[in-house]
DNA sequence: TTTTTGACTAAAATATTAAAAAAGTCAGAA
DNA sequence: TTCTGACTTTTTTAATATTTTAGTCAAAAA
């Protein structure tokens, strides 16, 4: 890694670091410099403003989501155990970056029209690989469907439904707890062997 | 009905205008009042406060929802046919009563201990009606599960949690498109059908 | 006795402004 | 090329005055 990359990543350490722990709102540019005992100037070298380091941030954490996923992915597993292992990396991750949820915070972030690009590329990116191993699912004939993206932007986007529905039970902006966190990864377990076998029976 | 009853309904139906089309927040007991042509202390005759005129209003749009929906209950017809027709009735009273959504308007209307209970045991009653549907379905052989109200819970969660993400999509407070709108009851219906297909095949 | 009202008070939302804090810039040093 | 102290501009926050709205009450009307 090059030199000048190698800060940059720094400068999101330390800034997941403060998100993760007073939330994206509370933390100032300041704040992230002074961790890293350097002058603001010096971050403003590295991104031209907080909405791009944010971005960063939010880059990284995908991307270091996406690694762990992949690395956990074992196509020769039967379909179901592997959506219960990406369910369990998905709830680490959430749980772990919960404060970095950007809804709160800078009010107008989800707003941002390069943010909201950028999630919707993320997901995207999500989307195809979980397209993929619906794929895989269906040359081993464990599942028939057609469009596996399909089914896999339904499968994702049920899966977030039931986690905003807990989030949205243990009250708007409360960390949820260990018992309710428990309580949505099972809900999305339970769906998950529901749909499963939903796609294993033909039309 | 006795005559203060009626009364009472006939301001309920008051509200019920003026929230549809300004929401909660923008609805002053005054405006209400004016509607109907009374006076302000009227209503409080009829109401002890504006929360209570409110939990009226929620009683009473989710018991017509409750009316509509047992009206189309059809138990001879094939379990995926019952909750396609139950998604149709579920999500026009979503569109129409859009503005209703007591997330907004008065803060925290939704951490009122009061209004949360009865949206619990309103929630409790759809719940059980659903449990209901798929008893039924088990009767018939249509579907082999046990828990069937644990599958109601799961199955009115996974479709409240698409609409949450599509209502999301949209843009936070922006009223969904009939565009958007449709695109969510296909979800529904999408994972319905995966969902019923499900709980056909047994362990 | 039950229902309704005009005139009122108390509480809450809103607008206004001043003060503080944060984002972001720049000339120049390391 | 990378970094900084000192700076300006923009946003937040805090304090306060103003308006609006919820809710009350004594008394009138039904």
């Amino acid at each position: 890694m090059i030199v000048a990359d190698k800060k940059r990543e720094q400068i999101i350490d330390g800034a997941i670091k403060r998100f993760i722990h007073f939330g994206i709102g509370k933390t100032t540019m300041n704040d992230i410099a002074e961790d890293l005992s350097v002058s603001k100037p010096s971050l403003y070298y590295y991104f031209p403003d907080k909405k791009h380091l944010i971005i960063g941030v939010i880059e990284r954490v995908f991307h270091d989501f996406f690694e762990l996923i992949k690395k956990k992915y074992n196509p020769d597993l039967p379909l179901e155990e592997i959506l219960f292992n990406t369910i369990d990396v998905r709830n680490t991750f959430f749980q772990k970056y919960y404060m970095l949820r950007i809804t709160e915070g800078i009010p107008d972030l989800l707003n941002d029209d390069v943010i909201k690009g950028k999630l919707q590329t993320l997901k995207g990116s999500e989307k195809e690989f979980f397209a993929e191993i619906f794929s895989r699912a269906k040359e081993k004939r464990e599942i028939e469907h057609d469009d596996t993206f399909h089914v896999a932007e339904l499968y994702l986007e049920s899966l977030m439904g039931l986690c905003t529905m807990c989030i949205m039970e243990t009250g708007k902006d409360l960390f949820p707890d260990k018992k309710a966190f428990n309580k949505m990864t099972l809900k999305q377990k339970n769906l998950t062997t529901i749909f499963v076998r939903g796609l294993r029976c033909a039309d």
